[in-house]
Order: C-alpha cells, then structure tokens, then sequence
DNA sequence: CACAAAAAAGACAAAACGATCTTTTTTATT
DNA sequence: AATAAAAAAGATCGTTTTGTCTTTTTTGTG
C-alpha cells in the first residue's frame, strides 16, 4: 500500500503532534528509538518533511524536531504526497493508464469506491484532529515496550 | 497497491479466460502483445501461474496457455496470493506488526472496512464470474488499439 | 572563542523488484 | 529422423527502495 518510508512518516508526524512543541524539540535518535524506526532513514525522512513544511526544526543544541501549529493543519494526505507522490491512490488497480470510471477496468467498480472514500477522509483530516481521535480511541503508534505473544 | 507483476498476472488470466480453453491455446508473444507487456516477464509470470495450477499449458508447436475449467473456478484473490503473497491485504496501514481490531493503529478504523471488503470479493469472485461481468459491462483489460488522447 | 550537540547534506551499500536473454526440454509436423 | 515451435529453466542486468555512513553546517553554552 504505502512505502515504508512513508509509514515511517506518518507515525514520526503524530510521535511530534503528540510529544512535541515549540518548547519541546525531539532528536532523530528519540524518535527512532521510540517507533522502532531505523534512524538514518528516519532522518533523511524528516529532511524531506522539513524541507516540504510538515515538520519544523532548529539546529545545534537543544535542538530537534517538533510540529509548529501549521504543522498541526497538514493532513495526512499531505505526509503521502510528500513522501510517496501524489498519484498513489489514484492509480488503476490494474495498472491501465487510462482506467477510469467512464472507461473502467474490470475491478474499478470494486475498488474505486474504497479508493475514493479514503482518499477523503486522509485529505480532510488533520493532523491535530487524528491526534484528538488517538487520545480518545486510544490507538497505538509504535509497539514499543508492549509485550505481544 | 498490487506489484507491477500481479497486475499483469491478473490481465493474462482474464486474457486467457476470454479467449483461450482447451482446443484454443495462447503462446507468450501474442498475450504480451495483445496486453502490452513486457514478454520475457510475462513468460515468468506465467510459469509461475502454471506450476500453481492456475493456468494450464502445453509444449510444442500449437501448444500454448490455457485456462480449463479448473483454472475458471480461481478466483482473482488465488492470483494475488500466488504472485505478491497471503499477506498484501491484511498488512497494516502504519506497518505496526500487531494492529487490529483490538489493538488498532490509528488509521485502522478507517482502513480495515475498506480491506475487508475488498479481500471477500476478491475471495469470492471466480474467474469465470468475473469475465461474465466483463462482458455484460464492457470493461476493459488492455488499451491496445484504443485511440485515447 | 572553543566545544559539543544537533540537523543538513550527500556518498555509498544491500535488497527487492522489474525486466531481459540464453539455454534446455518437450512435442507436433514433415 | 529432422526440424521447428513452443514452454521451462535459470543466469544476468538495471532501477528503485531501503538503509547506512561520513562530512558539513548551524547554534547554544561554558
């Protein structure tokens, strides 16, 4: 579905909206640890964010990463483009270049609702909402120190 | 989403569930050709699917590919599974080992719906159901011919 | 200023994926 | 039997993805 680098992404993006602020910068190297991400990749990963203004940094010591409150206006969909393109979801599922729903693949009529309706809710969703939405679910972002058999 | 190979895969059976079967074998090079694909790839694919029982075959000149009755009652979740594995559809969205229904990642809810759904059709449609909604609807498998600006 | 902590930048390595090419085996036809 | 057509098998190659490593830049602190 989504790249590992993107999957990456978009946990290290609700660690910071849920750990970090403007007053709490986070390293590389406490992020990763806390995923369970490999770090140098990780890294790179949040160059690329930074550079796209989904994530904000500030350099030397005390520094690290953390989301500003512009961060905290991107969506979901947003972390995908930057990271995996923008045309991951809207690819036939067959892969016609030319599939769609006045020219349908056999399994569009299937799949194009599902592609749509997420396509949505990614793009409309918050970062911040998501945020409200764990802390009241309770979802989980990393595996972390839990103990599964 | 699915590799490149699977969705080939998928196009070469529908291929062959139109127009091949027992007396009417298919070689390589007119499959490729009539679906635009890379041949020697194609060939792979296919041999792949032929030791799975998904597709049956013949040697020799007039041999070929084919789908016999068999072949028919697969369904398109059998290809997916031969060609990209069990696991495609059951993964989870962050890549959290261990997400689902009771310990969900925060996406799960809106993702999950949407695999299950798609897995059951994709389980339940046979091969032969499958090609007779393509003829009733008119979709499409391959755009060779199809003059699209 | 010197130092150290952090991100930024970019070179490099390994594995997976996509694709090609060559050789071997099988088999129908002449 | 000889030939040719086809799949089967497997070696090889290029690209992308994933991941690591080293160097540079920035910046706060003693």
């Amino acid at each position: 579905m989504l790249s590992n680098a993107c999957k990456y992404a978009i946990r290290a993006i609700l660690y910071l909206a849920i750990h970090s602020d403007e007053t709490h910068k986070i390293g590389v190297k406490k992020i990763a640890e806390e995923l369970e991400t490999p770090q140098p990749f990780l890294a790179k990963l949040l160059r690329q964010l930074t550079s796209n203004k989904l994530v904000s940094s500030t350099k030397g010591p005390g520094g690290g990463f953390f989301l500003d409150k512009k961060n905290k206006e991107k969506s979901v969909w947003d972390v995908i483009c930057c990271i995996d393109g923008t045309h991951k979801f809207d690819k036939c599922f067959l892969g016609l270049s030319k599939c769609s729903d006045k020219n349908p693949c056999p399994v569009h009529s299937t799949v194009s609702p599902f592609k749509k309706k997420i396509l949505n809710e990614f793009r409309d969703k918050t970062i911040s909402k998501l945020v409200e939405e764990i802390e009241v679910e309770g979802t989980v972002i990393s595996l972390k120190g839990f103990d599964l058999k």
